[in-house]
RNA sequence: GCAGACGUAGCUCAGUUGGUUAGAGCGUCGGAUUGUGGCUCCGAAGGUCGGUGGUUCGAACCCACUCGUCUGUACCA
């Protein structure tokens, strides 16, 4: 033969993962703590499929003009182009259209299903990923926002959080229209730099403010200085325009909101009201109250004044002036739930990790389908970003599934197979995960080489000797592992049998049983004592 | 998209100013041990040096392009 034929390379798509059977077990539990949640707070499940019709995905989205970057699309028998979706939120505001007459609003409801985007990928950022949504349909009121801004502390902390590594953090697109208006940024002509600002904004807990101060301005290097990395051009406002933005609203927005400020100033919206710097005009230093800026402070009051009074501290939902989340369909509040732990990779470098769920008000979505105003609001976590992040906190692997019990096989014979077989079948009855080795069998040694790789603990021997008394070998590994580190030779290792007893046949089942409960009881007390120096660095 | 770093065995990594046959540890497989896991010992398999092209008598090493990974950044419904 020449040289080796080219083999077909076996890879995974940029983006993609494979899910372990650990990380499966871990999402489901994941997903069944957010749903207990939801479930109490009044929310049903709905599922919509991985596809819609592409229009129905980006009708409202401010760029249509790129079908296929961001998404993936294909185009149906009948040229008709569809597209994974890429969130919840647009498949439901679709769902509810197509049934609006049959369901009740308020609608509230829940659904975690993969999403798509067709985009980089970076620590804990697939190309499918899974999200988990809430959201009521037809609430127009912001007691809806302030609930789900506690549920999502709520899902937080059900996930074993604690309180103080996450924060929920709140901010009213409102506010920011307002501020943005009084800079003198209002207006058609400057929608482009308002983007602009508003993506400045949104990097203030990422950068600090003075960088953020930078792309207000002439732009940033992210290099740290001129010439080094990549630049990104900044909004171009003046120093005056800046200084408001910066100095008098996102640094000092937030402290009205400290504790006791809503006592003080309740219904007071001029004493709310942030005091324009000087780029406004001096009889425009209070702005009325129908401006966009005290509506939505006021919004935000309200919101902050219900989770209060649910016994929600500022620790758990904070009112923060830096939240922006995506840029155009959000009408309203907008909340963004945040780590405050830090997050590694596997190399042991701390990593920017960003948010692990967010949400807002949406009350354009279902409108662009019926024409009728039905108000919305709802927030998404996301599963496997967040499940990447809890890998770091030790937060998951703590529950393992116990391997089967192995019943190895000594004869191969049918008969002897229906043997042994059967007495896995009776494991199985009693509920005990179990099966026989279904390898080579002549190699016995690698039957409970098998056994101890799959860390199964109990192995199950039955050769012709027992066979003929009515017994079995019943070998527990776990107790066999830890004998054999006193045994350094081998002989002796073998002809001890650690931690082996021979049992009658028809104990099998409830001597199984009591020795999986005492090793069980042994794994509580292990990790117990050992519970806070579970975190340790690598191995 | 932009910028930087990095791509050598399944994994983690050596590899001299460019010089003959590219190494180690771990892992895998086989044996010592055909009815007993771990330890120990012996042995073996495993490489298009990410790919393509170029410079050179000669390239894992130098150059160009390209693909991939990581980090930052941009975009993010």
């Amino acid at each position: 033969m020449a040289k080796k034929p080219n083999k077909l390379k076996a890879r995974l798509p940029r983006g993609f993962v494979d899910r372990s059977s650990a990380d499966i077990r871990a999402t489901d539990a994941m997903i069944a703590k957010i749903r207990e949640v939801y479930e109490r707070y009044g929310f049903d499940p709905v599922e919509t499929p991985a596809f819609e019709y592409t229009d129905c995905l980006g009708k409202f989205l401010p760029d249509t003009d790129r079908p296929n970057t961001g998404v993936f699309s294909v185009q149906d028998d009948d040229e008709q182009w569809m597209s994974l979706r890429y969130d919840l939120t647009a498949p439901l505001a679709r769902h509810v259209s197509e049934n609006i007459n049959e369901i009740q609003l308020p609608y509230r409801t829940y659904r975690a299903g993969w999403v798509f985007r067709n985009e980089k990928p970076g620590p804990g950022r697939f190309r499918q990923f899974m999200q988990f949504d809430a959201d009521t349909v037809g609430a127009p009121g912001v007691q809806s926002d302030a609930e789900m801004c506690m549920m999502m502390a709520d899902a937080m902390e059900a996930l074993g959080i604690p309180r103080g590594q996450y924060v929920i953090r709140v901010n009213n697109r409102k506010v920011l229209d307002g501020v943005m208006e009084a800079i003198g940024l209002g207006g058609e002509e400057h929608a482009e730099r308002r983007l602009t600002v508003l993506r400045a904004i949104d990097k203030l807990d990422k950068f600090g403010s003075e960088d953020v101060k930078l792309l207000l301005g002439e732009g940033r290097w992210d290099g740290g200085e001129k010439g080094k990395g990549d630049f990104t051009k900044g909004a171009g406002l003046n120093t005056a325009q800046i200084n408001g933005l910066m100095d008098a609203y996102l640094l000092h927005g937030v402290k009205q909101f400290a504790p006791g400020f809503d006592k003080e100033n309740e219904g007071d919206l001029a004493g709310l009201g942030w005091v324009a710097p000087e780029v406004i005009a001096d009889e425009e230093k209070f702005f009325d109250e129908a401006h966009a800026y005290n509506v939505g402070m006021k919004e935000l009051q309200l919101i902050w004044q219900i989770v209060a009074a649910c016994g929600y501290t500022e620790e758990q939902i904070k009112i923060d002036t830096s939240v922006v989340r995506g840029l155009e369909y959000y009408t309203g509040p907008v909340y963004e739930a945040e780590l405050l732990f830090d997050v590694t990779n596997e190399k042991g470098e701390k990593v920017q990790f960003g948010s692990v769920g967010g949400g807002g008000r949406y009350d354009g979505l279902v409108k662009r389908f019926t024409g009728r105003d039905v108000p919305a609001t709802g927030f998404s976590i996301g599963v496997s970003r967040l499940m990447t992040a809890l890998k770091n906190l030790g937060k998951l692997g703590q529950d393992e599934v116990v391997a089967p019990v192995l019943v190895t096989v000594m004869d191969g014979d049918t008969e002897a197979l229906g043997r042994y077989q059967k007495m896995v079948q009776e494991m199985r009855t009693a509920g005990i995960r179990a099966e026989m080795y279904q390898g080579n069998w002549k190699k016995f040694g690698n039957q409970l080489k098998y056994a101890d790789r799959r860390d199964c603990p109990i192995a199950i021997i039955q050769g012709s000797d027992e066979r003929e008394a009515g017994q079995l070998q019943l070998k527990d590994l776990i107790e066999g592992k830890r004998l054999s580190e006193e045994i350094t030779d081998n002989v002796t290792w073998r002809e001890s049998r650690p931690a082996q007893i021979t049992i009658a046949e028809a104990d099998l089942v409830a001597t199984v049983q009591k020795l999986l409960a005492e090793q069980a009881e042994d794994r509580v007390k292990v990790s117990t004592s050992s519970a806070d120096t579970s975190t340790k660095g690598d191995a």
